[in-house]
DNA sequence: AATGAATGAGCGTTCATTCAT
DNA sequence: AATGAATGAACGCTCATTCAT
């Protein structure tokens, strides 16, 4: 076999799996990890289910890799920020980075959000979370405490979870919910 | 059968029914509704299956009125409340009350959460949903229109958000989350 | 209900596990455990699969009552017998009473020597195996002492190898072996 | 293509089906036919699933073709023996003969046993056995006619049964099996 | 009011086998 | 000669729901 049939192989295999991620999430997202069936992936997905579980060890094994690979990216941006430089335009900035990221991929923060609040699914984010949750804060606890406001950790915190809820209701009613107003009111509170 | 019998008996049919209602609740938040087995509530609330279907007519019947029944009673406290007088101090009671709900029946705000976000189950909270919203809101947008923000709609809406966004946080982390100084910060940012 | 009906499910409960397990056993030894599915041991049972499962806890579980229950009404039967009296007589008796069992229960023997030879299956008799041998042996092992012969724990091992090979010859082929005259010889050579 | 190249493949096809058959030959005995997987086999033979097919038909052929290059090499072996001249040396070099075969190959054996008694797999052997157990009795039939037992027939086929037996309990537990006092014991019953 | 035996559809998963390359 | 992607049927098992008692 030519060196050249062996990479096709590998690309086909490549695309394949991330093919069936992108239906797997899609489908997560809208019936939840218990709803879904692996069944109902493969289907939409377009292969067999004895081929999806050549590329995926479970059921399990495909949220995980769903879940990891997107967090892994998340965490990889914010490392790149300096923690250091960061200003008030940044935090203009990292506001609408967030809804960027929600826009460009609501099936995934659907499907975060779910298996934060299931704690039969929870383990399957429990090892990233800490990783994740850190890398999203310790910019912002920096930021506050050199502008000296009272509670640098609460206010990280606090903002934290104020685009968690933000986020929540954009992703539940994207077209009634006044997403750019809220983001300069967003703006004005927490810069 | 006397009266005074047929009294007991329907006592005893609402107390029953009401110790399931509570089983299923604590189940189904730690679960989910997927998660839970008609069996498991059945065992855990000491009663057979068959009992079960003769107080609910299926398990999504058990979790709507579940759903309904706590919604209902949220609807009805905010219906007391006068949007009229509503000053700077019963914004700041709102927010501690919001927080006395969640920390009152976590279980509860736990699955509302899940159902939240997970379409297949969304109809069981569609029908209430709006009203919900809406009876939440409402005197928050009086508030603020008098209070001539800038744009009255969103502040409420957006308090909403933080609020899910905060109670979601102390939720899933009831211990570590700086519960006291965020309500000291979430007053002084929306009063 | 009545104590009579209560009774009539425990019996009606009863019967029908025993008549489960029975036809469990025709098909495991015709199969072999890994050769018979449920399903078909349900068809042939007349019940559903899912009644199965609420008699059994699962496929392994079928077995290991199965295995449990024949070896343990053996065990006990050896524990009745009075090593300190056992005589050539008795020694006749024994090898009698040996073909008998197998008459009686040719499919608990095919199936009983299906697993020992089956390491992943060996798990469902291994707790049992050394307390039925050392039941089955030790009677012997005293008698051979007692005549005095050159290597009584070797000739009682023979014996019980022995009555392992007759008898897997005979379930073999139950009509060709000449099963009498075999035994009027290991009467003579093992007295 | 040269004749010498043709050879060559022909030997290397001759190599690696050998050690195919090795290679499952061991995983039947320990996991079972049914037990097995032909993945299991190919991964451990070093082989793709796709080549183990071009050399043979199926699982079946697989086990068949295993079954049938042992079995036929023991018919041989006893074909080459004359049965004339066989005396009570011979007998003696028989029984240790046939451990020395099952301590050559105890996979083989273990595996032979299973399907012994697993009427689903019997087919495999059926064709077979006759023509085995006959090339294994004959000899000792006319044996035990020269020296005027009483039922010759019998006595060959008890031989043939008590090997049986001695050699599951030996590949059981060939550590703790007292295989050599066992040897002379029989040589003396038997002779 | 209350039980639990019983069902059947569907679940996640495995695996012998095929075939394009 | 050799690969491994792909299939589909069957597996062990679960569970919401029904119904005779």
């Amino acid at each position: 076999m030519s060196p050249r049939t062996q990479k096709q192989f590998k690309e086909i295999r490549e695309e394949k799996k991330a093919m069936i991620m992108a239906t797997a999430l899609e489908i997560f997202a809208e019936k939840s990890f218990l709803g879904a069936s692996v069944s109902m992936i493969a289907k939409k997905a377009g292969v067999s289910k004895g081929l999806l579980y050549n590329y995926f060890e479970s059921k399990e094994d495909l949220l995980q890799q769903i879940i990891f690979q997107t967090l892994d990216s998340f965490i990889e941006l914010f490392d790149e920020s300096k923690a250091e430089s960061f200003d008030e335009n940044d935090l203009a900035g990292l506001i609408n980075f967030n809804f960027d990221l929600i826009k460009k991929d609501p099936h995934f923060w659907k499907l975060y959000v779910s298996l934060l609040v299931q704690p039969a699914a929870f383990k399957f984010i429990e090892a990233k979370l800490p990783e994740f949750i850190e890398a999203f804060t310790k910019i912002l606890v920096t930021y506050y405490q050199k502008k000296g406001v009272k509670y640098p950790e609460a206010q990280a915190r606090l903002l934290g979870a104020v685009l968690d809820g933000v986020s929540l209701n954009y992703i539940l009613d994207p077209k009634g919910f006044p997403l750019e107003e809220i983001k300069q009111l967003l703006i004005e509170k927490f810069k």
